[in-house]
DNA sequence: ATTTCTATAATTGGCGGACCATTAAGGAAT
DNA sequence: ATTCCTTAATGGTCCGCCAATTATAGAAAT
């Protein structure tokens, strides 16, 4: 931003770059060429140490890092090593998840955010769900009814949401979804939400009834006042709880 | 599954947790709890080390996947030591990055998701952005005018689209646009996508326009058409460039 | 011949120590 | 006051070792 006047110096890109951030480059490279694909196997650590021409630490630093990154498992034993997994939304959940707890997001953004969200997956459910899709939010419902716990509701209530954004046949749907229902569980508390839990399974029979009717408008209509009585519950605990 | 009536085994929790696991749990519980805020400095590693009961290679790599996490950032030297980062969505996005790149997303689901998230952005955008917001996408619309490579006009567009979801005052869209636009850059290839970036220069000013006047609906057609015509020439140039 | 047990080998997980490279701070020389 | 050198703190890397775990092959029992 400062003196856009001057010739851009650009002699920055010293950069020593770590070992294990340039092994963890070039796996990735791999990725994206399709050179390593899900299910593969990479050589045991020390093997895969000569090749790269490092310690083993600093090797194990880098399948730690793509561990982490939800790259790869590492399984000990015989026949064991370094797979390549396949894809899975957990680690983006838990990246968000950890952005929300560095303490950048409010409850606010997180409870709008869903709201559109929701609003666009309805939608899509609307023009997309199939039979089976309704059917297995219908049996998620039914199943609702018959738990006696707090957490096991809210399972149940995480995997409806999963299973609505699965309908719309769109993935990225689902990692939105799951990532924002995850950090939002946090604020579920409280000695009322039992008694909320009871009321808003009736609102997921009906949210069925409309998408199956084909009924946009009141599928979204249905949906936002079920999540509007879910963020004031929130809003008004998490007000009980807050820290600032 | 099996076997609901039997009286519950729960003999499970064997589970040997890796060292470094059980590390980033509790960093990651002291971050959920707020008593490690940004800004803060963890001991060194070595005193680490002591104070968890572990070696120093094992903390090394708590402290790595932290780091990959985007956690923590270490830095070398004297007064060095493992920092706790202000949060930066860069792991989400290269979190979905991976995602993608292993495979389960397709380009179609990619741009659907991107259509019906700028719906949501113009929507809010248009209530809520200040004329200082109007201005900077104006300004940024004229750079893209001078700026003369492709790769230049391009990381204009980026920062149009990121200035946009900033006038939401919602940071979660931020992080959806940063995602997928990480994402879809790598589709965007081929001959004639110089001549596409000229022709689109024209609509972002349109937009701003719309957005000033508060014209929801206006607005929101111009960024369909916008990325519609985008979309078109990326599926078209995957297409060329198509693996399967 | 089939099953079961056992020993072995392969592999990751973890540990401890050593040395190197980089950085900040303070003191010495100018 | 400025510059240069020394020193200490710290992460980065490397090496060697042992422990835990698991598939597999071979031995033993049926």
């Amino acid at each position: 931003m400062a003196s856009s006047s001057s010739p851009k110096p650009s002699f920055a890109p010293i950069k020593t770059r770590r070992a294990f951030e340039v092994i963890c480059e070039q796996i990735r490279e791999q990725l994206a060429a399709g050179t390593l694909k899900a299910g593969d196997k990479l050589p045991a650590e020390r093997e895969l140490a000569v090749e790269f021409q490092v310690s083993r630490s600093a090797l194990r630093e880098a399948l730690r890092s793509l561990e982490v990154a939800g790259i790869i498992r590492n399984v000990k034993g015989a026949k064991g090593g370094a797979f390549v997994q396949t894809a899975e939304p957990d680690r983006i959940v838990q990246a968000m998840q950890d952005y929300v707890h560095l303490g950048d997001i409010s409850l606010g953004e997180l409870t709008e955010a869903r709201l559109a969200l929701q609003d666009i997956i309805v939608r899509l459910a609307c023009a997309r769900a199939t039979e089976t899709d309704l059917a297995e939010l219908e049996a998620i419902a039914e199943r609702t009814k018959r738990e006696t716990s707090v957490e096991a509701r809210y399972a149940c209530a995480v995997e409806y949401y999963a299973v609505l954004a699965r309908a719309t046949k769109n993935r990225i749907f689902g990692i939105f979804v799951d990532s924002l229902s995850a950090i939002l569980h946090e604020f579920v508390r409280g000695p009322d939400y039992e008694t909320l839990q009871q009321s808003l399974i009736e609102s997921r029979f009906k949210l069925v009834r409309h998408l199956r009717a084909k009924d946009e408008e009141a599928a979204v209509a249905e949906m936002r006042k079920h999540l509007e009585r879910v963020h004031r519950h929130v809003r008004k605990n998490s007000k009980a709880a807050a820290k600032g």
